[in-house]
DNA sequence: ATACAACATAGAGTTCCCTCTATGTCAAGG
DNA sequence: CCTTGACATAGAGGGAACTCTATGTTGTAT
């Protein structure tokens, strides 16, 4: 299937001109109809999936251009491909244990609020028992 | 403890600059001594920690900047403060849970290509071999 | 034929989060 | 006393990743 820059931009979530500004960037290269219109396949759309991957894992436009260029020179890349891909993945590893941790002590300061209010609750009902028994 | 900003500085690895900032940004009202200099305090350092997990995890300047005014204006903001931090802990799950699955692709992937470049070294091998056999 | 929407490019503008520069003040050491 | 270095403010600069504007072209429906 083809799909001009329109309808890829619909299917990839992901805005004209964010698209035109990735193909600028040599992200992706489209090829382009007798008319000069982009025409997307879809390898392109199973790349920008790629992309989006990457992106979402924290890696810059720069690292995704590198990682591109590698594989618009074909197979004798796959050895720097795959070593991109496995740095990539220890950083990814490195962030999941990060969050997690951060998530644990955020758990901890929610348990730590909660107990502040209801403290404070408490006090506010014990003083309004002493309203009620001294009113 | 009391420190000057370039004493705090090295104490958060945060920049002098940075720290400026977030003051300006009001996310952080340190004291001023009588030369009008900035003395931060144990407090101010707890503080700044859990600003900087509040910021790993994603949150914008903006909106710690909407804790740091409801944590200003004392006890009775509590259940506001809770409120964002039990969103904010919603968004760190799901963060958590987006990067598990990109992890998991990501393996997939790495897989894929080792298996890609084994049977290219296997290719090259034969190819290597009828060579050897035919020289 | 003409109107219209979708496309094209070049380049400016925006947002976020710093980071740096210019300029000035002040306290302490040689 | 004077230099030095850490501090102060105001405001400019920078990079990343978009996002938008201006202007022009093309293909199709009326």
């Amino acid at each position: 299937m083809k799909y001009s820059i329109g309808e890829f931009s619909r299917l990839t979530n992901l805005g004209i001109h964010t698209l035109r500004y990735y193909e600028q960037e040599k992200l992706i290269s489209p090829e382009r109809n007798s008319a000069n219109r982009r025409c997307y396949n879809d390898k392109d759309m199973a790349w920008i999936a790629f992309i989006k991957r990457l992106k979402a894992t924290g890696m810059p436009i720069k690292e995704i251009k590198r990682y591109a260029q590698l594989r618009s020179s074909g197979n004798s890349s796959l050895n720097e491909r795959l070593e991109i891909l496995i740095q990539h993945r220890q950083i990814l590893d490195d962030q999941i244990k990060q969050l997690k941790e951060h998530q644990a002590k955020l758990n901890e300061k929610i348990e730590f609020y909660k107990e502040e209010i209801a403290s404070q609750n408490l006090s506010i009902q014990s003083t309004f028992r002493k309203e009620t028994i001294f009113l």
